[in-house]
DNA sequence: GAGTATTAGTTAGCAAAGCTAACTATATTT
DNA sequence: AAATATAGTTAGCTTTGCTAACTAATACTC
């Protein structure tokens, strides 16, 4: 007891095994759905905005980014008054895909907070806990 | 809100990114912090032991496992029992970097959760619902 | 308005961390 | 004794991450 954070670390890996399971039908790995997630919540976007939020460099943004155009799931378009930039879609196929996995992650997570059972007062406080250790952790970045 | 899992994995790359910084001095990874961490508590201890518990492959743990030795933070000896096995403890040096990088870790835990000013019992509570969840995943794993 | 600084995106190159498949050498089971 | 299972290893691959350094466009400053 006691180890918050132990505890929090020692889901991922069983938890990231199961997402890849059900991504594997996709072709997907779970860096690349949680990019197509970000960009489906938050589109129009571009590479950088997409870097800050996921908390992951250019170059691996990047990367991911160029995967999800080569397989048709997002598009780029280039702006109008800002010529560096590219805004970043999700193509027709892509919302269908992500529209998809997101149900089936949606069930599965179901199924675990029932297999769990949890307290929904309980799982929203946790969910709070979890959100503000982030928000937490990024604004003692950007100081 | 309402979507737990979501907001779980939203925590991780800021959380490493910190994690990180705090290993830095001791030329250590997130990864081999966790094996070392893993072995520290149940040591002696075997490969095939610290892949399952950590649910990493094989190949993947003696990558990590043969850094740690070669740092001298670990050590392996045969067993005399069965001769396939190896017993992994940590060397003295070992024991105490992971002593004094648990430490700060557990610093920056409460320095966390203070900023963000959780109480006790939810706390608990949070944790006890991520624990249980890693139950859950790994009993429908061995299936 | 010319010059400087910042920003968006790209490229190259590297390393860690993960995987599968296939192997050896012991133990265990039948 | 033979077949099966297990601990650890090896080879080889991919993904995901990084830094450093670049181009082109925008924004700021004097």
């Amino acid at each position: 007891m006691k180890n918050f954070l132990y505890s929090y670390t020692n889901l991922y890996r069983p938890y990231i095994h199961h997402i890849n399971e059900i991504l594997e039908p996709f072709d997907l790995y779970a860096a690349q759905y949680k990019v197509l997630h970000d960009i489906a919540y938050n589109q129009p976007t571009t590479l950088v905005q997409v870097s800050k939020r996921s908390f992951i460099e250019k170059p691996t943004a990047r990367k991911i980014i160029k995967k999800l155009i080569e397989r048709e799931l997002i598009q780029a378009v280039n702006s109008k008054e800002d010529k560096r930039e590219k805004f970043l879609t999700l193509t027709e196929q892509g919302q269908n895909q992500f529209d998809e996995i997101h149900h089936r992650i949606g069930v599965f997570q179901e199924k675990c907070l029932q297999a769990v059972g949890v307290d929904e007062a309980e799982l929203n406080k946790a969910q709070e806990i979890l959100e503000n250790l982030r928000t937490y952790l990024i604004e003692e970045e950007t100081e």
